[in-house]
DNA sequence: AGAATTTTCTACCGCGTGGTTAGTATACTG
DNA sequence: CAGTATACTAACCACGCGGTAGAAAATTCT
């Protein structure tokens, strides 16, 4: 037998303590998240809880590469079956509605890109800006925008613009999400729609 | 003697562990900054900073409240003079050309307003989003903007767009945060101009 | 049933945290 | 010169942190 195959409780247990770190994050951020909380909240010991993962940074880093995947997963969907205009206004949409779905996982987004700069630099992923860059790019060559737009510029704003959006609607449940995405999409379409 | 004047010494050693505070926040974030940490700094020992402030949090507060009054100051100063989508403009400039030539006052902003939903909640300046509305409110009556603007949802935006610029400029300093500024008002200018 | 292995717990360790206490130079003041 | 307020330091405290050691359950395999 080469390979280990996780066992079944393994791989329970694992996932459960990824649950239970994320809504801890969620609730008390990453400085509150300490190794005694997570075993409290998953039951067991923290002993028990070191058995599954090498080290406390170890089950938090899990956490949050299982919803860095989920968003991940949900805006490639929406996004991927389109083009130009239509893909970036896909992937506005999908991302203010996911996290509208999913607080704990915007919490633990928020903190993540905020990281402290102490050793382990930005886990911030790298790629965001570069991504909707991309899709302006695109939705410039499709002809849906103007030729003049600077698609690196355009991705900083809009992801800045998303990430306040989604901040507010954490603190004010009553701001309407869905409508401020329409806003910025419409505001993107006015100023480089042709 | 009812009120007590303080000494020159007391001055100068608040205004010294305000400092070092703020530039221990912007490297090494809010819970890197520990009571030993900003003594060491300040070369004196953590009673002593205990003498000047009654609690370390208290010393991280003032530094706080310090360098939210000078990007106050300074955007304040730009904005006051001008009215309608001027007003406006000058605060998106202002603010980000400040931010530009204060870097660790940026680190220390930042880390502020995702500061930990613990026990203290949110110092995160509640009237940020308020003002910037009643800017483009301003806007919108001065004629300049068009009438169907809805200053709460683009003041959100352009907040979070401003952070945005400012946070990436921190990481690129090839970053043209004066450009992106430029950029953001001609989004707004063709977005809501008339 | 018995052996082997997986999973867990209790107890402990060293360290850094914010904060306190007692004592001590210094300097100003009556 | 005596008295007092200022501005400090060294030592200490209790606590929570991440992590470890070894034994004890639970589970699975033969």
């Amino acid at each position: 037998m080469p390979i280990r195959q996780p066992t079944l409780t393994e791989q329970a247990r694992r996932t459960q303590l990824i649950g239970v770190t994320i809504s801890l994050v969620a609730r008390h951020g990453y400085p509150g998240t300490s190794l005694a909380r997570i075993a409290e909240a998953a039951g067991i010991s923290k002993a028990a809880v070191l058995y599954h993962f090498p080290s406390k940074d170890a089950v938090v880093r899990a956490a949050y590469a299982s919803v860095l995947d989920g968003v991940v997963a949900r805006v490639g969907a929406a996004v991927e079956p389109l083009a130009g205009a239509a893909a970036l206004e896909a992937y506005i949409r999908s991302l203010v509605a996911y996290l509208r779905e999913n607080p704990d996982h915007t919490r633990m987004i928020i903190e993540g890109l905020t990281a402290d700069a102490d050793v382990t630099d930005t886990p911030h992923s790298p790629g965001r800006t570069e991504s909707v860059a991309a899709l302006v790019a695109a939705a410039r060559d499709a002809g849906d925008y103007r030729s003049d737009v600077d698609p690196q510029v355009t991705a900083v704003i809009i992801n800045g613009a998303l990430d306040a959006i989604v901040t507010v609607s954490l603190t004010d449940p009553a701001f309407d999400t869905a409508r401020a995405a329409d806003e910025l999409i419409t505001m993107l379409g006015r100023a480089w729609g042709r």
